[in-house]
Formats: C-alpha cells, structure tokens, sequence
DNA sequence: AAGGTCACG
DNA sequence: GACGTACGTGACCTTG
C-alpha cells in the first residue's frame, strides 16, 4: 500500500439538504423525522467502505455549517437573505448529523462566522500543501472552485458526488463552467446565485457569463473591457454591474486561510469502533445496517459445512442432459466443502503456490465487492489443483472496512505480489469459468493472467443451442455442475442475499465466503477435466483454438479500454426530449379526450380500438391488441392523426429511457468511460453480445436517432475508426451456396442488390433494387412466403412466385437449404466454416410452428456463425498487427457484429487504416479460402457517428 | 416475471 | 384448413 495520505471532507450541511428531497421521509421509533439522518448514515457508511480503495480515504472528517450567519453577512446584508426556511420536518434531523457523525467517531468541524465551504476550502489547502490527496464529498458548484491537480509535493484535490457516484476533477469542472476551477469564482461572480442570493450582475446568466470569462480570462480584465465595446445591453450591463460584481466576486471567494479548529492529523481513519455505532443505529431504527453491522465483524475460523441440508452427491452418477451429452463420470470424492483451505498466512499461500506450479494447471477464481469487473474491487481469490484440493485467499474481508475486528489475512499487495508469478507463468495453464472476468480484475492490479483455458467457453464450443424442454442449455457455472457433475452448487444468493438485504461478499464470514469460493474453483477444474478432452473427440478443438480461446484476453482488454461519450451532450438530448414528449403527450391526450397512459400497450389498444373506434383486430394468446410501429403505420394511412403522434412518443420514449438516461448513468466515475461488456457465449450463432449497456444497439438509422452516437466521442487528439465489413453475410451465402453470379458480382464490386434485381427483374430501379433487397435478406434469414409477402406487401402467391424465381436465377442457394437442414436433420447440429456447432434439438419437432422456426434458424447460423468466426478471428490478430507496423497507441473499443470501433491518435490514422483493413479482408485465411473478396469499409472522425 | 415494444446487425 | 408470419440479440416499460 502507499504511504500517500488522503482527506476526505465531507460537507455535511448540503447533503442533508439533498439527502431529505432524495428520500421518504422516514421516522424512528420515537416519532423523529430521519429520512435525511438515514441517507446521510448511509453515506459515511459507504466513505468508510471505500478505506481499502486506492482512492479511499485514510483521514477523513464531516465540516458543518455553525449557524445561518458568516462574515459575509457583514459584507452583504442580503447574503443568502431570500433563502426559505427549511422544512419544518428536516429541523429536528440538524443535530442528529452531529449524533450521527459522532457514533461513526468521526471528528465533526463546525466554526462560528464561518461556512462549511470556507472549513473545506482551508482545510483542504492546508492537506494538498503537506502532500495529500483531498477529496470533497459534495456536489457544491461554489466549492469546484478547489479542484486542481496535485503536482510535486503538493496533493490534488477533486470532488465526489455519492448521489451520482461520480467524481469531478478538472474536466467535470471545465465542462460544467467551460472553465478551469480557478476562474470559477470569476463566472459565479457574474451569474451570481439565486438561491444564495449572490447578485452577480444583473442579466447576465450562466451561459454569458461563461463566454465573457473565455473570452477576456478574467472577471477584471471582461469588466474593463466593457468600456471598449460596441454598445450593446451587454456592455451597459457590464459598466453598471461593475460594483454588485465585485461583492460578489468577494461572496463567492472561499476563505482558504481560515484558522484549522482540529489540526488535521486528527482526522485519522482506524477503524469504527462498533459500540455506539449499534446503539446510534438502534435508536433510529436502522435495521438494515444493525444487520450489516453484525454480518460484517464475523470472526473466521476453520471452514465448516455451509449448508448441511443441501448436502451434494457429486461422487455419484448424476441425471445427464441430451443424449451424446453423456459422459464416463471420474471417479471422484463428492465435493466437500470442509476440505476446504482458507489460506490466511503467507506460509500457507506459498504452499499453495507450489501445488500449482507442481500441478501445471489451476483453477481460478475470483470474488469481488460488486458484479464489475471494471470497478468491483477485489474481495479474494480461489484456486483448485484437483478434486478436493481447493483453497480460498480472502484478501478483503472483514464486512465493511471500517470496523477495526478483520480477519487474520495475508495484506492485499503481499498475496498478489506472491500469485502474479504463478498467474503469469506460461508453463501453468488457468482454468476460469468466463475467466475473462478474472482477468479483468487482475488486470488492476497489474496482472495479466495467460495461458488461460474458459470451462464456460469450452461448453459453448461444444453445446450451443444443446438445451432442451427441462434441460438447461446455458454455459453458467451452477447449470454446468448441475448438467454434467450432477452437482447443485452454494447458490450466489444464499451467501449475499438479495435485493435490499444483499451483502457484499467481502461481508460474508470466512468459513462460508471459503464454502462458496473454493467450490467454485473445484467446480471450474472438474468441469474442465470432463469437457476439455471432449472439445478434440466431438470437433471442437479448431474453433475453440483458433476462435474463441484466443479472443478472451482481448474482450477482456476491449472492455477495459471503454468508450468515451459527452455527457453534457447527453444530458442536452434528454432534456429535448423530455420537452419535446411532454408537448406530444398532451395531444395525445387531448385527441383521446382523456388522459391515459402511453406507454401501456394496453391502455393505448383501448383507447385506439375501442374509444376511438379504428380498425385494426386483436392479436396474440393474452387477446390483447397490438399497438406496435405496423400496425401504427397502417392507422396513420387510414388517416388518423394520434398514430403519428403515438409513434413519434414511442421515439422518443425509447431514445429517452434506453440511451440519453441511461448511458450518462453508466459512465464508470473512475475512467470517465462507458464499459460495456461482452458475452462470448451471448448468441447461439457465435455472436457476441453486449450489456450492460448493450453498445451494439446504439441507434443509427434515424436522424434523431444519430444524435446519440454523436455523443460517442474520442479523447483529445484521437479519433475514432470505424471499420464495417460490407455485405458480409451475402457474400458468404454466394461462398457458401456456391452461386457463380452472386460470387461474380462481388468479384466485380458491383452494387449487389442492383445486381440481383438485374438478374431477376432485368431492369435495375429504385424498385425492384428494393425488392432485391429484401428478397437477398429474406434468404439469409430462412424465407416463407408469408413473410415475404408481409415484408413486400404482395399477395403470398406473389412473393412465391419470387421465391420461385430467385431459386431459378440462383440455383445454388436452393441446393444449400436443402443440404443444410438435411444435414442438421442427421446430425443434430449445423457448422460454420470454421467448424462452430450449433444445436437444433427441435428440428424434428412434431409442432409445426417449433419446426419450421428450428429451420429458420439453422439455415441463418452458418452464415451469421461465419461472420461471427471471421471478426472474431480479425480482433485476435489486430492488436499485434498494429503493434509489428510499429502503432503502439490504436485502442480497440467496440465490436457491432461486422464492425469494430478503434481510438487511435490522429496522426496515426494513415498507417494504421491498410493494417486494420488488411487483418479483417484477410481473417479467414488461411484456414479458410473464400471465393469472394471481403469488402472493408472504414470512417473516421472525432464521433461515431463521423465515423461512419 | 412476463409480455410488448423497439434499438442494432 | 389452421398455424403465424424472417435470423440473431438486450433494455425498458407496464402490468400482474
């Protein structure tokens, strides 16, 4: 750990502020109002979490405003003057901040004269001057004033914002105020504040008042340069503001030299004593945290059995899933969760060690304060050498890191400095299930986990698509046990909880956080003992090796770069839209002649179909109408005028909630970045997905819609590369299916929808080009005439017709449904060209319905599974391509499915663009020779949507 | 938790 | 003649 000192001030007073609007107003047993007390408790709590965080606190120390009165007061008599009293309820809550800082035993500062702000401001000079790092815990805009980057022998000092959990250092400043902290006071002074009466001058608001400090760089400099300007409101406002600017500029100037009541050593963090926090927490009737409070100080002891009731069998012959699924069961102990190991000595780890490297292959695990891989903190790390033999490392246990009773552990750096040698020795193979995770948590702390096998990568590989009726078919570790060991595992939820009640893992005691952990690393090494030698026995060696092993480590690193997007751009976006809605509701309701909810389908069918009497029938099991864009579409060609307006709603309802909300509310406060994060077992096809947010469904096709990738941005001096392979899917149909004018055409380069409509229509117009291309499509995805027929708005005779046609024109494509489904009727499964599986267990189903979609489906998944193999053999190869053309600084960020988004500065633009070009034209080779050239696509610009 | 809707390739 | 109406995803909202 570093020696570096950090202070965390927290500004009491404007918290319990917002701490009362945020929260129910709750009361304790006596009667009291404590809504407010209890956000504000929650939050020190979560402060005093964060001790063991790089960026957590080691001092830390709670600054209250003394009185309504300060020295500015003498200055300005209105000084916060017109500010209302606060309500009646939040009164009484004011000394119960001090009882409540008081049973953390935290120092609590308060000054006659002075304000909270000026305590901070002083406070926190005084602590970067000896070296520290300080943190303001507000969101004060007054107090932005401070930020600043620390430099030698001087400590930074940012803000944290626990309501937004998000931090603000200098570009928040700078975004918020368009300038740096130090010419903050200067801009407040000529905006001035309403709320605390500050005056500023008179008819210049936050945007003027920004503007004229860019442009002159000072308050002083813009008020003499009013003389010289053309006359305009502006400059008479200027010259007669001249002296209310200057008091303000005084109102807002912080007091940074006040006298330090309590010197700052003082506020050194050791721990929460436990007594009078449990009384405080009693008396107010914090149940949930008393709960926390006694969970967390558990004293571990050897491991005992978990959970005696839900003793396992695992030794024994267990119900095995789909035929050809089943496997000899090893001869095995059942699992035994007392057998277990809690390593909490460096003795005990170095042994450990040494099992691992003597055994050349470990499982393992890792256990996180939170499910993010990017910012949960590492809480333990679990290994397994073979049946039985498992241990867990808890690394920061101990509830929450405040109360001083941890338990005996071997410190953080010291257990990682030992494991790095063994996680990064290429002669020791890690085994993980969706090690990607584990990699990514290592990876902080300056680990790079490799060679590495994936249980879950590996089933996969084997068995996607293999789930039947009553059988699971995911790739989880807890259905994997259940499938193939026969094994029910610790669930997840009986050792944390759910919902509210949910604990951190770092608050379960030792001898169950053992149980769970160690569980999982013998789970993950039985699972790779019984499925790696299947992968070279059923054919799945090659595309585990030559696709989806060697992209792990590069997901993992993708996720970890994260994009950059415009918060402030965003959170314009929203605002528009939520403007624009409000007006688009209100007629809405005013042509339904009542006010209704939108957003319910249900609501919105009654209201269409019924009070206002439109055609348009009932559909789907539950009897109830549809609503959605078709059938919108055909009530606005009848000509009525709320189908217009439901749909524009819908836009921007979608646009508002999916991308403009909730995108500000995912970038990680400590990278500044969106991290999205990506499933390699997501689409049975071999696709990857993306959540959390899902980043592959960020909208184009609209105007309005475009915006929002507008806010996807590249960091000062980059800019974004975006790289589309073009119709990649149709040319592998014309690979595939083997058709000599399809696969001409490409050759060629020739507009390949023109050139189908040619071949079918033998006249190339915006028509029948349309049409092409929807038939081409309508191929790809396993054709019915229905379908078409819906798609063309033809009669279904019509579209077979077509169909007929363009089987006639294309004879191959035939040929390749039916060898298709004829070989997944046989075998159960279909194959890319690289040799991914994709099961169809219902393709023989007697439901007609399950059948032909079974069909649907596999004609669709060699071409897509393809497609997938390619880009995915192309991001494994990128990086190190880029690195031998001596471009060390391109990042790759996203993957859409035939696309990757690259970050690279600009001036690196011209070299890298024929690398990145060359590694996906040629991504097949040369395992596979493909009969049409690969179109690559690229854009760059200082967006995505530029990009494009 | 399920159904409806809609964003993407 | 009825069935349900193209492949693959994930997120949000309302309702039960």
């Amino acid at each position: 750990m570093s020696a570096k000192q950090h202070l965390y001030l927290v500004d009491g007073s404007s918290y319990i502020f917002r701490a009362y609007h945020r929260l129910p107003p709750l009361t304790n047993p006596e009667g009291t109002p404590v809504g407010a007390v209890y956000g504000y408790t929650t939050m020190l709590w979560k402060l005093a979490e964060d001790l063991d965080k790089a960026t957590g606190p080691t001092h830390l120390a709670v600054i209250l405003d003394k009185d309504g009165t300060s020295f500015r007061n003498e200055i300005y008599d209105q000084y916060k003057a017109n500010r209302p009293p606060p309500p009646e309820d939040l009164v009484p809550q004011f000394p119960l901040i001090r009882d409540a800082t008081r049973a953390f035993s935290l120092p609590c500062i308060e000054e006659q004269g002075l304000e909270a702000d000026d305590l901070i401001a002083s406070y926190a000079r005084a602590a970067a001057r000896q070296g520290w790092d300080v943190t303001i815990v507000s969101s004060d805009k007054d107090l932005m004033q401070l930020v600043s980057e620390g430099s030698e022998g001087v400590g930074s000092i940012d803000m944290l914002d626990t309501m937004k959990n998000q931090r603000i250092g200098i570009p928040e400043v700078v975004e918020k105020f368009g300038v740096p902290p130090e010419l903050v006071g200067d801009v407040l002074a000529l905006m001035g504040d309403s709320v605390d009466n500050v005056p500023g001058i008179f008819g210049i608001g936050p945007k003027t008042a920004t503007k004229l400090i860019q442009d002159y760089g000072s308050l002083d400099a813009a008020l003499d340069a009013a003389e010289g300007m053309k006359p305009s409101k502006l400059r008479d406002r200027l010259l007669e503001g001249r002296e209310a600017a200057a008091i303000s500029r005084v109102l807002v100037t912080l007091k940074e030299d006040a006298p330090l009541p309590q010197p700052l050593d003082e506020f050194k963090l050791d721990g929460v004593p436990k007594e009078p926090l449990a009384a405080f927490l009693e008396k107010h009737g914090f149940t949930s945290l008393l709960r926390r409070l006694d969970a967390g100080a558990g004293s571990p002891s050897r491991t005992t059995d978990l959970n005696p009731a839900k003793q396992d069998t695992a030794g024994a012959p267990a119900a095995q899933g789909s035929e050809g699924n089943r496997q000899p069961m090893p001869e095995w102990p059942a699992i035994d969760h007392a057998a277990y190991e809690c390593v909490q000595s460096a003795e005990q780890l170095d042994a450990w060690i040494a099992r691992a490297l003597a055994a050349r292959v470990v499982a393992v695990d890792t256990e996180t304060r939170t499910l993010d891989a990017v910012t949960g903190d590492l809480v333990g790390v679990s290994l397994c050498v073979g049946p039985g033999e498992a241990c867990y490392i808890p690394l920061a246990h101990g509830g929450t890191d405040m109360f001083a009773e941890k338990p005996a552990m071997v410190p953080m750096d010291v257990a990682l400095a030992a494991l790095k040698p063994l996680l990064e020795n290429d002669a020791v193979l890690k085994i993980g299930q969706n090690i990607k995770y584990d990699i990514n948590v290592l990876a902080r702390h300056g680990i790079t986990v490799a060679p590495i096998d994936d249980t879950m990568v590996i089933s996969f590989a084997l068995d996607a698509g293999r789930g039947e009726e009553g059988i699971g078919g995911g790739h989880g570790m807890d259905e994997l046990a259940r499938r193939h060991l026969g094994h029910e595992c610790i669930a997840f939820k009986d050792v944390c909880g759910t919902g509210q009640k949910q604990i951190s893992f770092a608050e379960v005691p030792l001898d169950r956080a053992t149980a769970y952990a160690a569980e999982d690393a013998e789970v993950t090494w039985r699972l790779w003992k019984l499925l790696k030698p299947r992968l070279a026995i059923e054919g799945g060696t090659r595309v585990y090796e030559q696709v989806d092993r060697p992209l792990v480590p590069v997901v993992a690193a993708m996720e970890r770069e994260g994009i950059k997007v415009d918060r402030a751009a965003l959170a314009r976006l929203s605002e528009q839209f939520a403007t624009r809605m409000a007006a688009v509701e209100s007629e809405i309701h005013e042509i339904a002649g009542a006010p209704f909810t939108i957003g319910s389908p249900k609501q919105l069918g009654e209201v269409l179909f019924e009070k206002l009497g439109y055609k348009g029938g009932r559909k789907g099991k539950s009897g109830q109408y549809s609503t959605d864009q078709a059938v919108l579409e055909g009530l606005a060609a009848q000509g009525a005028p709320i189908a217009n307006k439901v749909l524009e709603y819908r836009q921007l309802a979608k646009l508002k909630s999916t991308y403009t909300d909730a995108l500000q509310a995912a970038i990680n406060p400590l990278t500044g970045r969106v991290h999205t994060s990506y499933s390699l077992v997501g689409a049975q096809t071999g696709r990857l997905s993306s959540t959390d947010p899902n980043l592959q469904n960020i909208p184009i096709r609209t105007e309005i819609g475009r915006e929002i990738r507008k806010a996807f941005v590249a960091e000062d001096g980059c800019v974004l590369l975006a790289a589309d392979y073009s119709q990649i899917e149709l040319r592998l149909a014309a690979h595939m299916a083997d058709v000599d004018t399809l696969k001409q055409a490409f050759a060629k380069g020739e507009d390949i929808h023109a050139a189908t409509a040619r071949e079918m229509y033998g006249e190339v117009t915006r028509d029948t080009r349309a049409a092409a291309k929807t038939i081409n499509f309508a191929i790809l995805y396993g054709i019915s005439r229905w379908g078409l027929a819906g798609r063309l708005g033809v009669e279904a005779d019509e579209a077979q017709a077509m169909i007929d046609r363009y089987f006639q024109r294309f004879p191959g494509i035939q040929r390749y449904i039916a060898t298709t489904l004829e070989s997944v009727r046989e075998r159960g499964y279909s194959e890319t060209l690289f040799g991914r599986k994709t099961w169809f267990p219902r393709i023989a189903s007697a439901n007609q319905t399950e059948r032909q979609g079974s069909e649907r489906a596999a004609i669709n998944a060699p071409i897509q599974g393809t497609s997938a193999d390619i880009i995915k053999r192309a991001m494994a190869r990128m990086l190190p391509a880029l690195r031998d053309a001596g471009l060390k600084d391109v990042r790759m960020l996203l993957q859409v499915h035939d696309e990757l988004v690259f970050e690279l500065p600009q001036g690196d633009v011209a070299a890298a663009k024929p690398v990145i070009e060359r590694v996906m034209a040629e991504a097949a080779l040369p395992s596979v020779k493909l009969d049409v050239p690969l179109g690559v696509e690229t854009g760059t610009g200082t967006s995505w949507d530029e990009a494009h």
